[in-house]
DNA sequence: TTGTAAGCGTTATCAC
DNA sequence: GTGATAACGCTTACAA
């Protein structure tokens, strides 16, 4: 072959050596920063370089390292909010760093069960981000504990020390809020359930119900409504509460696309928010600064969880040290479409449907 | 090193081979589906393979056939809807070709121009989809052609032959919601614009004004606004025009966000929509439907877009036969913010701030 | 401080 | 139908 040119395709290495009258190993060492370099050498292998538009291989690199630098990012998030700020929080620490990112939106945690690691190996993944909830599947725990897949979670809630997480706490946040709604002197208020598949879902439940026992109020279960995280199952929900006469003066949805439904709901049977009944949301998601109102919510830090978690898993791949959990904090956002109860506490404002 | 069972790492092409004693040209035929195979044969490779664990290595893969197969999305657009969208489609046609996936969110075009191939070069990328504006930048596209970079632009408002592409007609979507509201008796109507940067933003207002003039309605220029195709904008333009007496009885903004933004304004002015103003957005993006009335819009549609521009990128890696210009329909979806103009044509109802 | 040689795990060539 | 063997472009010993 005699190759002079490397006619045709991308500059090699071999290219870059020649032009500047060096061996392959110094144009190596120029490009990885290795030391033992002549300043002067250095100079003529850059300008070589430079001048053949030359770019490792990137293959050829992971080939011989035995490494791709390639993590993924697994999620189901529905909401678009919710999935760029994670990709935007993973991407931005990834930023200078050699390892790239490739994104896996999945159908279902049951769908994904059993085939995250078969799809990790054939991607060639060094390492899994798993947004929630798909770090609460015991079967894609087990096996990618057992495939000796480094991974981290962001907010599980189960078998929390089986690799390391980075959350808030649900419990405490849902907890806050219904102290915020008590206040205000609520004392008939509603909860808005989400996906029972997101373990969320218990969590911010069993907050309400914490606070709600602490404050001595016990709770009407028939204000306790299904849904699935959707505007959609929000708005049915809120339909359901709102057509009953013993309709509550607060309704605390668990994440903010329920509660944008709610409002909507709200608006259909004539009640005023705040006036007539409060609504808070979960989450600080887009949605809740484009309703009227804004919805009060809880601030949940999904670009820091993301960012946390991927400097995590790239520490756990360089087996450098690492916190296990990282705990972020959440913040209580008191906008508009929460406000004091309607005086005599069971009021009944408003035309009805 | 008498390599026998290959200790610890994966599994690779000559332990499959051992195992199912054939040779590794043998395994490579299989995993790549090759012919002339004998069905025993092949079925002892892949019993073998199954129990070995093994995935072909796609670094060693890539490197000897000289591809990455990895194709790049770049986009700067700020919308958590629009981006998911973007990306779902181009994924979606993925699924199933051993292509990958790479993101590349961009600050700005113009932060981006002269650097975007370098960037794919250095990330090994076959090819690139460029998403509105990134299209339109005349550097970027001409280093990318210089530099035979294959690329698809969705959407591109200049050099519209330099590249395979894909849009809507932005001018004629605008001119049909223009004349939506003109049919419902509006005449004062205002237009907020998005972002100069943006060529949609040029397009958009042209097709405004082409139906006002087709109409014979003359335009006054005062209701010409200015925005940033963010909510926050919307809101700002919103109250400048509602703060004024002579205020327009139809807004039309140059996408969802900022007419989302718009409606906030109005409440804060007490006016009714659709009663009062009637609000016409552009995009049909998630914010259309949670706003109370929901947004007449125009649906967008992101996802095909993104997806037949995937696929014409495909098509022009492996130089097979593709439509260099691909035009999707737009579509009109009337709901709840746009409705007949007040009665006296330039009532002036609603409190004032 | 620099260079030589040996792989990394595939696919491609070409003989059998 | 099948199998040696040579690349692919790079990094890593190991010399010099």
């Amino acid at each position: 072959m005699e190759a002079t040119a490397n006619q045709g395709g991308r500059a090699t290495i071999t290219d870059v050596a020649k032009r500047s009258g060096t061996s392959i190993k110094t144009v190596s060492r120029v490009f990885n920063d290795e030391p033992f370099v002549r300043a002067e050498t250095k100079k003529r292998v850059l300008e070589a370089a430079a001048a053949l538009d030359y770019h490792p291989n990137i293959a050829a690199r992971s080939l011989v390292r035995g490494r791709s630098f390639l993590i993924g990012l697994f999620y189901e998030n529905p909401s678009p909010n919710y999935v760029v700020d994670l990709q935007t929080g993973a991407l931005d620490r990834l930023r200078d760093e050699r390892f790239r990112l490739l994104l896996f939106p999945c159908q279902s945690a049951r769908a994904m069960s059993g085939k995250l690691l078969q799809v990790a190996r054939t991607s060639g993944l060094e390492g899994i981000v798993l947004a929630p909830p798909l770090g609460d599947d015991p079967r894609t725990v087990k096996e990618l504990r057992e495939g000796r897949m480094p991974f981290v979670r962001i907010a599980p809630t189960t078998a929390l020390d089986a690799s390391p997480m980075v959350g808030i706490d649900d419990v405490e946040a849902a907890r806050a809020m219904t102290q915020h709604l008590l206040d205000l002197g609520h004392r008939r208020i509603a909860f808005v359930q989400g996906d029972p598949g997101h373990p969320s879902t218990g969590q911010r439940l069993s907050g309400f119900r914490a606070a709600l026992t602490e404050a001595g109020v016990s709770f009407d279960e028939r204000l306790l409504e299904e849904g699935m995280y959707t505007f959609e199952s929000g708005l049915a929900a809120g339909r359901r509460l709102f057509a009953d006469r013993m309709r509550p003066t607060a309704v605390f949805a668990a994440n903010d696309d329920m509660a944008a439904g709610i409002a909507v709901a709200a608006k259909e049977y004539g009640l005023d928010i705040p006036a007539h009944v409060s609504i808070a949301g979960f989450d600080d998601s887009l949605i809740s600064r484009v309703t009227w109102p804004q919805l009060t919510t809880i601030h949940q830090p999904t670009y820091d969880m993301a960012h946390v978690a991927t400097d995590a898993l790239l520490a756990l791949i360089e087996r450098q040290p690492l916190d296990r959990a990282v705990g972020l904090p959440h913040r209580l956002l008191v906008r508009g479409s929460t406000g004091k109860a309607p005086s005599g506490e069971a009021a009944n404002a408003g035309s009805s449907a």
